[in-house]
RNA sequence: GCCGCGGUGGCGGAAUUGGUAGACGCGUUGGACUUAAAAUCCAAUGAUAUUUUUUAUCGUGGGAGUUCGAUUCUCCCCCGCGGCACCA
């Protein structure tokens, strides 16, 4: 008999779908085990063989915990609204609908024959109407609490997408998705109000301790907290003040200028007073030409005008100084003004060299040398600073702040990077957003009763650019009466981003087919949080962050009962084409699994991605090696089939590493480590092959038999039922119970240990595991190599690891 | 520039409360089988030197240090990957 693996696959996922191996149950006897992945977004082009990996990886988890006797949740959907969908949809003149379903389709085969064990019965599609009624819901929700909300601040806008972008979705200054240069843009929008969350958000990650320290640092610094004083700096020629924000407050009396970034509301306030008008205006035109990308781009090459005309008060050295503006300010933080300090910090240093400014170093380090012609941005000892001089930096700030407060001139803030969330896109191919413009009424929510608001189906779907939605022109969907008047109003047409459905979808897999709520208490008590949760670690800032927001949010309106959703989160590395780059149509080096599957198997494919390297890491793709996988499982089904009816004569030897091999494969698959618990059934494998050829018996038991075959399982599950089924079993492998290892089995007798001579190693002996350091010195002086190294020299010490080494010191 | 991760044979990688570096796999070489090839099986495989079995020296990005002993710890430097980036 030979190993057929495309017959044995189909054979089993048919039979494991008709009996429904995969439903799960909510089951209060056991406990429960929620491994969630990242549900995909179906583009055109199907899977390539680098996407399953995190899905084989949370296979075998799930296949683990339910031979453990957990009650496993272990689901799957698709995340299919969307700017990539839309976009594919436009090229190829189709409906977005249509397209999307058809992806779909091509995806949920290509997941099958890969022998995934997932629920399907749960499955979820954001695009669905019974499943955006939701994603509505919570918006309406965040809206009654102030939490969304409509501005019209500048925003990032794609001209290529036609649509407002939010700060997660650019990369490098340009759309994450058409790589085009965004643009500054006011639109009316609609704003998620994520700062209000900021300091929870971040406070939690500390308690994410089963989280890739990498992702909270991401998180982290994408919040970016930081801790200040606002101080108020008067101006002389006018009652007019400027507030500016500074975390070192220490180095105030070597602040030589105030700058104000170029739309900072007060310039045109104090235009009448500006001697240089003209200059100004000219200055705050060139800025607004530029691009983020290019106001950035040249970090060193600062530019700015002097406000000729106006001077500022610094309110400790009662010193005049003069005012600028200047793009290396930003308007989007802090109070987009800043006190200017050149010799203690780096920009403002090459500012002031530039115009010709004074430097003033008003803070040395501990240090006696140190150089006067550089900035010294750390902390140190105070000088030149009044009364505050020779006072420690964190000292002077306490100090100076409480001067500040008396004086009403100052006080504490804390400012974060992350700005509010831009929710809205003026697209087609998004959950509508449930709001109605009345004219007397104003902004006005849809009734819950009316959800969900359906996206129609419409045959022209075309972004239009002039920041309005497509779904404008749809007079029978736009117009309305007002819930509250019942006069005629409109719809809101702008949708919702990309994001939105994915930030909790998590929840939707407990009750899945729920109409009267988002999820029942009872069901989400029972299931959350999630305890495992895999993913590209391209979300972490992304992602990652909406989801927890929400669900923050879903928790202080009560309907979910933990504070975070996901307990633990790994990132999968990805795989690499097999020159080196990203699999892409572009390079043409997209392997496609399916191809795989008929070739080698599923089975194969699943323990070689597994096998390639490290889980988190990066890896190439070799087709080669994946036929090494194969025949490791051929060799496999070569030994249950060849030898299944020999005798047993058992050996301790394969027993023994029999039972390590079960522990290790227990321990290795929930610390991600699946190459080293591949390559230890690789080991056994090749034991036992060697063992049954050799004497042409078994030297392990049919129980370890099963065993064996039991832990193989999880990582090729098709192959490991067969074969099980071979042994005669009726009852599925996956509803068997996981083995227990022997503990008297995992210690050896005899080991070999390393004999060193001044820690060079000289020799090799065999111990007993019971001897004792005498013992193994007297074995180490009847070794003939080792008598040459120790003959006529003096020991000066000797030191013994037991089972590892011993190191003789001579002289 | 800042933060995080990493650098080990021809290749993917294994081994770190400091204790025999190179497990496992790929590839390569030699042999068996075959008319031949593929597949399969057996053996070898870090480098250098040496007369073969031998044995010695070197060897985990580079340099220093701690230690009986360093891939593992400390300091300095170089390179690669990922994230952030004028955040005051």
């Amino acid at each position: 008999m030979s190993y057929k693996h495309l017959k044995i696959e189909k054979k089993w996922q048919k039979n494991w779908q008709d009996s429904n191996l995969y439903l799960s149950q909510k089951d209060k006897k056991k406990e429960k085990y929620y491994i969630l992945d990242m549900f995909p977004y179906p583009s055109g082009d199907g899977l390539h063989v680098g996407h399953p990996k995190g899905y084989i990886a949370s296979d075998i988890i799930s296949r683990l915990k339910m031979m453990q006797g957990y009650s496993v949740l272990h689901p799957m959907g698709f995340d299919a609204f969307g700017l990539p969908a839309e976009n594919y949809a436009i090229k190829n003149k189709v409906n977005p609908k249509t397209s999307t379903e058809k992806n779909i389709k091509v995806y949920k085969k290509q997941l099958e024959i890969l022998g995934f064990s997932y629920d399907w019965s749960r499955e979820i599609r954001t695009t669905d109407p019974d499943y955006y009624k939701w994603t509505q819901w919570i918006f309406l929700q965040m809206y009654k609490k102030g939490l969304a909300y409509q501005s019209n601040e500048p925003i990032n806008w794609c001209p290529d997408c036609k649509t407002g972008l939010a700060n997660e979705d650019l990369e490098d200054g340009r759309c994450e998705r058409c790589n085009s240069l965004v643009e500054k843009k006011s639109i009316r929008q609609w704003v998620l109000k994520i700062t209000d969350y900021a300091e929870r958000l971040l406070k939690d990650l500390d308690k994410l301790n089963q989280w890739e320290e990498a992702i909270l640092e991401m998180q982290r610094n994408w919040i970016g907290r930081s801790h200040g004083v606002v101080i108020n700096f008067k101006i002389k020629e006018d009652s007019e003040s400027v507030d500016v924000f500074t975390t070192r407050l220490d180095t105030i009396y070597g602040c030589s200028y105030l700058v104000l970034s170029p739309e900072h509301p007060l310039i045109e306030k104090l235009s009448a007073k500006i001697d240089n008008w003209s200059e100004t205006e000219e200055y705050i035109k060139s800025c607004q030409q530029k691009s983020d990308l290019e106001r950035t781009k040249n970090n060193n090459e600062k530019t700015g005008v002097k406000l000729t005309g106006l001077s500022a008060i610094n309110p400790f050295s009662k010193e005049e100084i003069p005012i600028f503006i200047a793009d290396y300010v930003l308007s989007s933080y802090g109070t987009g003004a800043v006190m200017a300090v050149p010799a203690h910090d780096e920009r403002d240093f090459q500012f002031a060299q530039k115009y010709n400014l004074a430097i003033k170093y008003v803070v040395r380090p501990d240090e006696k040398n140190y150089d006067d012609s550089l900035v010294y941005t750390g902390e140190g000892y105070l000088k030149d600073s009044g009364k505050y001089s020779k006072l420690h930096s964190k000292e002077a700030r306490e100090k100076m702040l409480a001067f500040l407060k008396q004086k009403k001139l100052g006080k504490e803030k804390v400012n974060y990077k992350l700005n509010d969330w831009v929710f809205s896109r003026q697209r087609y191919w998004g959950e509508p957003i449930p709001i109605i413009h009345c004219k007397s009424c104003g902004v006005v929510p849809v009734p819950e009763k009316d959800l969900p608001v359906k996206l129609p189906i419409v045959k022209n779907y075309q972004p239009t650019g002039t920041g309005q939605s497509p779904l404008e022109k749809i007079d029978s969907w736009v117009n309305v009466s007002c819930p509250k008047c019942q006069k005629p109003a409109k719809r809101e047409t702008n949708t919702m981003p990309q994001w939105a459905g994915s930030c909790w979808y998590y929840l939707r897999y407990m009750d899945s087919k729920n109409d009267k709520e988002l999820v029942s208490k009872e069901k989400e008590k029972y299931w959350s949080p999630v305890d495992f949760y895999i993913g590209g670690a391209e979300h972490a800032t992304r992602h990652l962050i909406y989801a927890r927001f929400w669900h923050k949010f879903l928790y202080d309106i009560g309907v979910v009962s933990e504070l975070e959703p996901f307990k633990k989160f790994r990132s999968v590395g990805l795989i690499m084409g097999e020159d080196g780059r990203k699999m892409s149509k572009r390079w043409g080096n997209v392997v496609n699994p399916d191809d795989m599957v008929k070739k080698y198997g599923a089975d194969s494919l699943r323990v070689y991605a597994m096998f390639m390297g490290p889980f988190e890491q990066v890896n190439t793709w070799n087709s080669r090696s994946l036929n090494g996988a194969y025949k490791f499982l051929e060799k496999i089904f070569n030994i249950y089939t060849n030898y299944n009816n020999k005798k047993e004569k058992l050996d301790i030897k394969v027993q023994k590493q029999l039972h390590k091999t079960i522990k290790k494969i227990e321990n290795d698959i929930v610390d991600l480590k699946f190459n080293t618990a591949v390559s230890s059934l690789m080991i056994l494998t090749n034991l036992l092959n060697d063992y049954l050829k050799k004497h042409d018996c078994w030297p392990i038991n049919k129980d370890e038999r099963k065993a064996f075959l039991q832990i193989l399982a999880p990582f090729a599950p098709h192959i490991s039922e067969e074969l099980w089924q071979g042994l005669g079993q009726k009852k599925s492998i996956f509803r068997s119970t996981w083995p227990k290892y022997k503990k008297e089995l995992l210690s050896d007798q005899e080991v070999e240990i390393g004999v060193q001579v001044n820690g060079k190693l000289r020799a090799r002996i065999l111990v007993n595991s019971t001897d004792k350091e005498k013992d193994v010195w007297e074995k180490i002086n009847q070794n003939e190599t080792l008598k040459k190294w120790l003959e006529g020299k003096e020991v000066v010490k000797k030191i013994y690891v037991p089972q590892k080494i011993f190191n003789i010191v001579v002289k």
